[in-house]
DNA sequence: CTGAAAGCGCTAACAG
DNA sequence: CTGTTAGCGCTTTCAG
């Protein structure tokens, strides 16, 4: 207690040291490291020694003062959206596992949309020496990484692309496949189709909407601005959204989806509209197959987002030096009904 | 160059440290720090030459140095069972939502239910020195972490409590939850009530099976041992025992589930029955409200549970110094429609 | 096979 | 207001 003294909170709860382990256990400093750290050159009977110290003391190598030394923290920071939101759970959980294989842990944080608070999330993990990061990106410029990027920090985005500097991505076929969603419908016999879709800030509602936009022309049909709604997620003005679309003098008959919390929003409200209106949503949400009509949907593959994302991280930061690139995730179209509802007949 | 030529890997990519930047603007090592951490004592205008070397070089601090000198890390581990799963989802982001507003980063992991897999998580985070823990416990004794939490590690658990140690626990109330969601059943015509719950050995699962026989037996209903299965929650062991409990010589009229994934699956056997059968499931799950019943759910609130638990890790890194104690978060039922069907007219 | 010494980049304590 | 010194707990280097 007397030699501690000098430190008014004692530091990690006075915690033994490896200088306390090789007194105890009557050998020098290093011998300790070399046990904790299975190296080789130490005799059965000296590490029986240490290891009885260390589990007398309850010794925990301290990683902070390893790292320091090491400059490696075997940990990557994961910086996305919303931890809450059903479709970052693959994907987080899918870089989870290839981080775990490769002995790193897992930091990350929520942006919420924000491009500040993604920067200094971004920043505060750079400041621990994380070795690697990946970003869904809330802002549109990171030059503010250029430093970070240039000192060695491996940095993969993914689902939406960085902003005015050169970084690998993974992406999903944002653009394919919502032209494939409304490629469908067209199909169906829908010819005033509607589409709501997030904040056009956002990169994937940008590309989904063009991607119906295509689609639409490639069949010759017009798209009138009434159709087309971009905005915050938020219930309220989706719902709006659906209202105003089906109540215009030539209502659509069919609406497309930007995302899953659109998704949700839309099932909702058209489950309260008297005429049935034909639906592809975004995302896969989860019992979309068991409503009445099932939910047709453009399913994204989180979990290969984040797989691939991770690993190419760490190809890098085994050294791999191929430029950066771009990955792009197909989706698939999964049938189950409210896609393939008709026109109503009688116009 | 040369000055550094001696490590042969460069240590995070030969980032400019305070030194760099003190030798560029002509001061002194401290004077970087007290600008770096906004300490009062500077001029502006030597705070300006600093700020400009920092700009210049790119420097950022260290965290990894500052942590070993300071023993805290401001982080908190958060190990959870399945990143993936939607009921942890809210659960995460609350807890992180109180560590950003203390200033620390979350560090997280899966256990996938493994309580091997738990120490090894709980331990590497122990070894970086997080402040604190919170833990979605997988397994049922938790005295290796004795050692962790008497060196000053706090440490709340979630959703389960702690096994053979003292700890901090927030749970739901799933006893009360369980049993109030039998007793709807059984005001609502059922005798034959069956369960469908999670492996025995979570905690949850045990409490929520109590819950369910205290209402049976409250009412004075017999339990018959095939109404009640008990086991891993993948599909096709849940969709055997919906249909082997619905093929009886005395089927059930109605089912209780033990949690998310349990319903999510129920629901999908019960929509291939014939019969209609009553269904209350533990846990809220998305669009329940618009399958056609609705899905009656006995509703946790998981933002309350993991928002109670951060705050009262926080309090205890401020040094409050209560006995460890439970904290019980209550649970809701939602009446949507399945929990309301009466048994059939016919017996 | 083992250990002593140096130092990772930072902050605390103290001197100017 | 500013700078110097020591040292956090570990790994690296090099000498026994």
């Amino acid at each position: 207690m007397a030699d501690t003294a000098r430190h008014p909170e004692p530091r990690y709860g006075n915690r033994p040291t490896m200088k306390d382990v090789a007194a105890r256990a009557g050998v020098g400093l290093k011998t300790v490291s070399r046990v904790v750290n299975a190296e080789p050159g130490v005799t059965p009977d000296t590490e029986r020694r240490v290891q009885e110290a260390i589990d007398a003391l309850g010794f925990r190598r301290n990683d902070s003062a390893r790292v320091l030394r090491k400059g490696r923290t075997a940990s990557i920071g994961l910086v996305l959206e919303d931890l809450a939101d059903p479709f970052y759970g693959p994907l987080n959980r899918a870089i989870e596992e290839v981080a775990r294989a490769h002995g790193a842990l897992l930091i990350n944080g929520s942006s919420a949309e924000d491009p500040d608070r993604e920067q200094e999330l971004v920043l505060a993990l750079c400041a621990r020496r994380v070795d690697g990061l990946i970003i869904i990106p809330a802002g549109h410029d990171h030059r503010y990484l250029e430093p970070e990027i240039k000192a060695g920090v491996a940095t993969v985005f993914v689902d939406r692309p960085a902003g005015r500097i050169e970084a690998d991505a993974v992406l999903s076929d944002s653009f394919g496949g919502a032209r494939s969603g409304t490629a469908h419908l067209v199909a169906h016999g829908h010819r005033r189709i509607g589409f709501i879709g997030d904040q056009p800030r956002i990169h994937t509602a940008v590309e989904r909407l063009g991607g119906y936009r295509a689609a639409m022309a490639e069949a010759g049909l017009p798209v009138e601005d009434s159709w087309v709604s971009l905005g915050t997620t938020v219930p309220e003005r989706v719902h709006e959204a659906v209202v105003s679309m089906l109540k215009a003098p030539e209502p659509v008959t069919a609406i497309l989806t930007g995302n899953n919390r659109v998704t949700v929003t839309v099932v909702r409200a058209l489950a309260a509209h008297e005429r049935p209106v034909a639906l592809v949503g975004f995302d896969d949400i989860e019992l979309a197959d068991l409503l009445n009509p099932g939910v047709t949907v453009i399913a994204q593959d989180a979990a290969t987002l984040g797989r691939t994302a991770a690993e190419r991280l760490f190809r890098r930061l085994d050294g791999a030096p191929e430029a950066p690139g771009q990955v792009v995730v197909p989706t698939r179209l999964i049938a189950r009904g409210s896609g393939e509802l008709p026109p109503p007949a009688d116009r």
